[in-house]
DNA sequence: TTGAAAGCGTTACCAC
DNA sequence: GTGGTAACGCTTTCAA
């Protein structure tokens, strides 16, 4: 690797000091404003920049924070959250002059690991909690760290700054909306019931039915894939009495009687969504003719399917310049009130419609 | 955050100068085995991580390397390639103690610009090229700014260290195959004609239909999406007589004709497949019965998928392991003999069958 | 306002 | 075989 210009060629070739050099570039007082212009010229002469290593020891700082991707290599192929959430990390870190470090790991304790690692080795200033489960070891293991770290969308009474997204608005407007339909019978795909933003979507879609007078139905536990998806709809619509797996709630009805099928089906996420559509469709059970099915996430891809999704649209780069912006501001030990962004929004496509009489 | 225990702690804890702690535990000789044991056994006691920044400043080494992401936030959320990738580069980074900087820029001069300053700040020992066009300007500027770097599925006569997978012995099984179907008229749905690997999957299935004594057809350029591959669909099959806009080879058939519709099609990654398998039962054109499709890429989606998708499988987790191990050798200053994975393989599924008569 | 010097936590060199 | 010590490139403190 070429060599490159230090602080030492700039002082030089301005002829002062280096401290004065570090002052004049920081932006601090202590440098008289001709100096600092000659001092910046210098340093534009040379195409100085100052060096991160040198930095990072000095000021005690990596200049980097951490994302650790925990659970199967495929979810940044299949889950449409990553791609935009590190957009929105970026705008924010980038600025700033930090990094973003990137780890997968598969297994859940491994992954405890690699924040361990992390931490030890200085690599990072602090790190990003995603797809928080019930009970995180993750929270425990960054306080014990000392490790700053911000939640998304973490359960309430999260002890780390967080930021957050309500569900519960959005999915009451998607209840109203399936109501206003004159559907009757709901059934819902939910996600592992570790994760907390599964319970949640769960429990919203659970109260707002029940505030509708609604019964709420079957729920499925998936597991956010098309795949899985496809597996709920043969559970739910499917002659193959399967449904005997299905977890039911209180008094509800029986998914293996055909004329009680559910009319409205809201799905954790919208991948799983499109995978329930297509095995409706291979089932002969018509969407949304014989069955309305509504998402959650807002990937571009609801769009094309046919009958376009109707899904709850989320922010996730939002919701990642938010994070990176709590992070950075906990780094800095700076107070950090959580973040709010503006609630989850149904978007009404082909998917709904009335119910089947 | 928590004071962490330093080389010095150790050395005093084992009675020992730091400079034999640093010899004793990265296993360098000068140490006696006893010496070597007590240093080894402090350092445990200590819960002893080196500090990456004094090791970084030291050692003129950032134990870091970079992948700049470069197209729109989207990416990550549709192209399945970049979680399996990157799943490859950790499992040999992360043993070796590297971490992997992950950067996002949508606009290409931004993009340079990322990779520019990752040089001058010395935060990364080397970079990834990815996504490579024609007449890259990474190549010069990596070149320029002294970064090793490794390029992935480049083109012929690339002159970094890179790994590569070959196309196109499998896409002439995929011809094979179809002509074994008895197809005659065949069209491919392309990549954007900048990125070397959309150039050469479309020369590949070009040579592959000649050497067969076929006519190549016509080919549309998409762009990688399932909405791009829908609208392929749209104009190669659709009435619409949108097939103006395809570009059409030499001696090629029309597609505006119904009769000389072809049967079979070629997408260059399985999204576009999915999506124009999608358009064509939206436009009452069969699939397989009507049109055979394959894809390129092996996505977990369309094993989902109905029909399921014939496609050629590629290796992505083991392409970044091989990119992880070459990039590493090349800032050790070794010499860096490309790698080559084994090609990508036919996975004969649903979406093709006999041509219609 | 300016400059000298002391860290920051390692590694590497060189006496002992 | 062992222990000092310079060096890495920067920030920060403290004299001048």
């Amino acid at each position: 690797m070429a060599e490159r210009v230090t602080i030492v060629e700039v002082a030089a070739r301005a002829g002062v000091a280096i401290s004065s050099v570090s002052s004049a570039l920081n932006d601090r007082p202590g440098v008289s404003e001709q100096t600092r212009a000659r001092i910046k010229q210098a340093a534009d002469d040379l195409g100085f920049v100052p060096s991160v290593r040198g930095r990072s020891l000095s000021a005690k700082r990596a200049f980097a924070v951490g994302l650790v991707v925990h659970r199967d290599p495929f979810v940044l192929e299949s889950d449409p959250f990553f791609g935009s959430f590190i957009g929105g990390l970026e705008s924010v870190l980038d600025p700033r002059g930090y990094a973003l470090i990137l780890q997968m790991g598969s297994a859940a304790d491994e992954t405890l690991d690699r924040y361990r690692r992390l931490a030890a080795g200085r690599r990072v200033d602090g790190v990003f909690l995603n797809e928080l489960v019930v009970d995180d070891p993750r929270v425990p293991l960054v306080q014990q760290l000392g490790l700053p770290a911000v939640g998304v969308n973490p359960a309430a009474g999260f002890p780390l700054p967080a930021v957050r997204q309500d569900d519960s608005a959005g999915i009451r407007e998607l209840v109203d909306h399936l109501v206003a339909l004159g559907h009757r019978r709901f059934a819902h795909v939910s996600g592992p019931d570790r994760f907390v933003h599964a319970r949640r979507r769960s429990a919203a879609w659970r109260d707002a039915l029940v505030a509708a007078d609604r019964d709420p139905g079957v729920v499925v536990e998936a597991d956010f894939t098309y795949d899985g998806g496809a597996r709920a709809a043969a559970q739910l619509l499917g002659g193959g009495g399967a449904g005997g797996s299905a977890r039911v709630g209180d008094g509800s009805v029986r998914v293996d009687d055909p004329s009680e099928r559910p009319t409205a089906v809201f799905c954790a996420n919208d991948l799983a969504a499109i995978g329930f559509m297509a095995e409706a469709d291979r089932l002969g059970v018509r969407v949304p003719d014989d069955v309305s099915v509504a998402g959650f996430d807002g990937i571009e891809l609801g769009t094309y399917v046919r009958p376009a999704l109707t899904t709850l649209t989320t922010a996730p780069r939002l919701i990642g310049a938010e994070a990176a912006r709590l992070l950075l501001a906990a780094v800095d030990g700076d107070p950090v009130p959580d973040a709010e962004i503006d609630h989850a929004r149904l978007l009404v496509r082909a998917s709904t419609a009335p119910a089947p009489r």
